[in-house]
DNA sequence: TTCCTTGCAAACGATTTGCATTGGA
DNA sequence: TCCAATGCAAATCGTTTGCAAGGAA
């Protein structure tokens, strides 16, 4: 295989990792993530490639590369499942959700403010008999197209 | 109908501007949902009630608390729909997210904390074309007795 | 009486899986 | 070669809905 930029050679990397392969159809749906503005479902995804992968296919290599630590989900409205690339590919960041088309948009905020939300969750985590592992400020609104 | 509760009162309160019943099954799904640690989807608030209301029931009368701003809803893992009484009811709060079992429990901040996290909301939604309505700290990781 | 509400069963839509085939190391 | 990965179709599962019966105002 051709590593073609510095995102699939990490992903490559990882997989490997756990013997798995970056195959082709693998790779694309990493890029059309990476050039995502937010997470997007498998339906997405399907219509972002043109149907070039099954759906079938797509839900496999969503799962492997979630289990993989290459993606990550994030459940919204009416069901659907978003993913993601793992902070670790993408960075730190939250999201504003539109309460009226499900979209999600991924937004970052200054490390003075980041601070400031991970004092608040310690001392959640510390409080309640929970390990914390990751956290995500969810806003809720209108967004930009359904206002 | 009696009201037995403060809570009942409120609730019903708010249905009459609807037009909407409060019926003995609204209300039973109301107090289950008022005794929980969090969030319940219909399949679990049918096991709480013990197979009392049919399925489909559950979710028509779900579907309707919401409508009318009695609920609010919160999407977890695999897909599923927690039901939680809505924020004027219960107080502003935030959620600790399981992710192995799913569940999910709820958790306040004091007074600072809240304000910072104010702060770092109102920040992002003044940058981005985006109304916020509310949020929340999804906080992710493992509950005790997943541990 | 008049609507709202309920219950059952059928329908739906997102996701998963069995199985035979393909493809990469 | 050998096992992971794929594609199709069928199965699953949470959720929604049509329709006729029940219940409150």
């Amino acid at each position: 295989m051709t590593t073609s930029s510095g995102l699939d050679r990490e992903v490559e990397t990882r997989l490997a990792e756990h013997r798995i392969r970056y195959t082709s159809g693998r790779q694309i749906l990493v890029r059309a993530l990476a050039g995502a503005e937010g997470p997007l479902s498998a339906a997405e995804l399907h219509d972002e490639v043109s149907g070039a992968l099954p759906l079938s296919s797509i839900y496999r290599s969503l799962a492997v590369l979630e289990e993989a630590g290459v993606l990550a989900p994030h459940h919204g409205t009416k069901g659907l499942t978003r993913y993601e690339l793992a902070e670790w590919l993408k960075g730190h960041h939250h999201h504003l959700v539109c309460i009226d088309c499900g979209a999600v948009e991924d937004v970052t905020v200054n490390d003075h403010h980041e601070n400031q939300v991970d004092r608040v969750v310690n001392e959640i985590s510390s409080k309640a008999a929970f390990t914390a592992f990751n956290h995500a400020l969810e806003i809720e609104g209108r967004c930009a197209r359904c206002a």
